[in-house]
DNA sequence: GCAGATTGGCTAGCGGTGCTAGACTGCGAG
DNA sequence: CTCGCAGTCTAGCACCGCTAGCCAATCTGC
């Protein structure tokens, strides 16, 4: 069964190869750039090998965007442990939060904003993107009031989110951002 | 000089029915389904007329989306005129706001995600644009307090934009989306 | 009134996309 | 040693945005 075993070990790595591929690409030239021919080039297999191990280009996208969850949560993570006054760590996590769409914009859209069916606020979600969430849930627990933690995150969470993104697709103006993220900031921690 | 008069006004005239007809196709069947093609067939003209009247199908969009606005900017208006109490009149105008985008997700993509070059927070911003954010801005007014009214209501719009995307997108659960909108409007309000 | 220039629409096609049918090859089992 | 089956590849489908170049209808100047 050894065979099959390094088989099974070969495949598992061409599979890694993929999704490492496609994050790769997509963040050095967008993912417009990645193409099913492109990747498959990149790989050094032929096209339909991909969809040998996923079934289009839209789970190869699922599969980055949930490498990304797990890096935007150790950032996020990272951020909430260095940070010691409640207050401080919750315009810590927001910088965190913000850097991390501003320096892997390609991997922030495949997360968030790419029409990719991936199960979210569910109970099959990912790993991953529960962790994100958690941290930034933890993070403002102190600050939540007699508002519901969870809701309240979110509306939090989704505060970033557009800020990040109308100001990305140049809906706002890049000189005001701090003072906006300071009033977010601000608004919720009061 | 009345033949090029008809003329023109016949040119003025298909260029509508183009930017209509991508308007009802990306309402009924979504962005993915207006193409060239399609537009063409529906305008029934040829696909190369679509160049003479438009850099591309981007620029469709962007006429698309600059309609857009300027309906978005008349729901808000009317949501701001209806109301009395200036909390409330952030609570309704958020309402519409959602209500609008909950309605025509296509044209709320068009406006605000997808990636269609108009000039937003700068001098030549279609007048559509600056009408809807100026609603904004005066309903917020009063809530503004000490906090710049620009970057504050752009704040804001952020909190609301994000909240849309998100869950149109599955990432928030849907139940819950009356409970944030209060909390984003009460701590932007209080 | 007629030849020539110009305009405006069309057909056809280019280079690309995601995805797949079907041929082929090389390995493991009998 | 042969057979069957995985696994991979070539080739191609239907579609995309966009454009070159033809062709007919119109306008212009004699």
């Amino acid at each position: 069964m050894s065979i099959q075993a390094r088989r099974e070990r070969e495949r598992a790595e061409r599979e890694r190869a993929i999704v490492a591929a496609a994050r790769e690409l997509a963040e050095s030239e967008g993912w417009d750039a990645v193409t099913t021919r492109r990747l498959a080039a990149e790989i050094e297999y032929s096209q339909p090998v991909l969809y040998s191990h996923f079934k289009g280009k839209g789970a190869i996208m699922a599969a980055v965007a949930v490498e990304g969850c797990g890096d935007l949560a150790a950032e996020l993570a990272a951020a909430r442990a260095a940070a010691t006054d409640p207050r401080q760590a919750v315009a810590d996590m927001a910088r965190a939060y913000v850097a991390f769409a501003e320096r892997r914009p390609a991997l922030y859209d495949a997360i968030f904003n790419l029409p990719v069916d991936l199960p979210f606020a569910s109970k099959d979600a990912p790993v991953e993107l529960a962790r994100a969430f958690a941290e930034l849930a933890e993070t403002l627990r102190p600050v939540a009031g007699g508002d519901d933690l969870e809701a309240f995150t979110e509306t939090f969470w989704s505060g970033l989110h557009g800020l990040v993104t109308l100001m990305r697709n140049g809906r706002l103006r890049r000189a005001d951002h701090e003072r906006r993220l300071a009033i977010l900031v601000d608004r919720f921690t009061r």
